[in-house]
DNA sequence: TTCATTTAATAACAAATGTTATCGTCTGCC
DNA sequence: GGCAGACGATAACATTTGTTATTAAATGAA
């Protein structure tokens, strides 16, 4: 599982090896719950196989915020770093076979990561990376009609929408589950 | 301008007086373009006094995305990190007098800071944080009505509201000028 | 002050999107 | 193989939101 990151990191072979060791292997059924909504998060997923989403319930109805799949890394960001309750649930879609580390654990990695110039300028661009992709997806929201957002994704992440099961990816658009089935078949018509 | 900010950083005085000798001052009237559409970000502004939005052009209509007030600092982040062309126009509202630092100036100071475990995780924990309220924004987009937004930005940001024309703030809600009127009528009437 | 420009409210109408309900299909499980 | 539950399409209708046009008020520059 981590052979395919070793080279991206710039470590002897005794810390690699202690530093992966951390990591547990855990497989899970479909639909089953890896972070409850107000627990807080301590387990950061790396996925092997399958694919999770990140919802909360709003008055009763299930928004989906993300979608992740194989080598993609999860957690409830902001409770995982502050410690703070969860506001999302954290849950597999598919059959999934993952690896987690204890937040504690990645606490000891980081800081010793962080002395290390190249080490520390991968995580803090990963930061920021991470904080443009949020921007991306939020000025899309702005900006793009639901018609061009659900073409955005079948061109910049092709996976969802093979994927996950249409009512997700409905919620993930920000619309309702019988308007995303009007624009497929109005887009199918134009064909 | 800078004194206020003294005992947030743990520098001795001949490197804080290093640092802030590198900002400029700066005075423009209102509705003065502070970097355009396509420019690379190169300057990193703090407001001394006054507002400044940040927005894009979308088919002929400008959307604005973000609101800066006083104490506040303001780039095209990501055009400002990765020397991009910025998506963005950055523009003063009001009269405003600024302090701007070269991001030549900033990297100095960065690659400096970051040897400095306390300067270097309040550095991290501040990218960390932008990220947060990234999603907070975002999240509410998707959670929350119009009606909603509009009373959450009055109180959680009552500055914009008083000091921001109102059709800037209807773009910034997603939503057109004519709702936005009307969404203010409507919550005077149950009153 | 005066005039042009910007800004905001409102009405009338159009378009987009949500809601509820129904039906058919598919899927996983016993 | 059969059944329950999940999933998706569709229709009918309701609601929300946008568009265009008009008017009035506020603002700023000469």
């Amino acid at each position: 599982m981590f052979e395919q990151f070793r080279n991206k990191f710039p470590l002897d072979d005794s810390k690699w090896n202690e530093y992966t060791s951390y990591f547990k292997r855990l497989e899970v059924p479909a639909k089953t719950i890896l972070l409850e909504e107000g627990e807080i998060s301590k387990r950061l997923f790396i996925i092997e196989k399958g694919c999770i989403r990140v919802w909360f319930n709003n008055n009763g109805k299930d928004l989906t915020t993300q979608f992740f799949f194989e080598n993609q890394n999860v957690a409830s960001i902001e409770s995982f770093v502050k410690k703070l309750p969860s506001p999302v649930f954290i849950e597999t879609i598919e059959p999934a076979v993952l690896w987690w580390i204890h937040k504690s654990d990645i606490d000891i990695i980081l800081e010793e990561i962080k002395e290390i110039p190249e080490l520390r300028d991968q995580f803090i661009d990963k930061i920021f990376q991470r904080t443009f992709d949020y921007i991306r997806h939020f000025v899309s929201f702005i900006k793009d009609s639901p018609v061009q957002r659900y073409l955005n994704l079948i061109e910049e992440n092709p996976q969802i929408v093979q994927r996950v099961p249409q009512h997700y990816i409905a919620s993930y658009l920000g619309i309702s589950t019988v308007h995303l089935s009007r624009i497929k078949s109005k887009l199918l018509q134009r064909k």
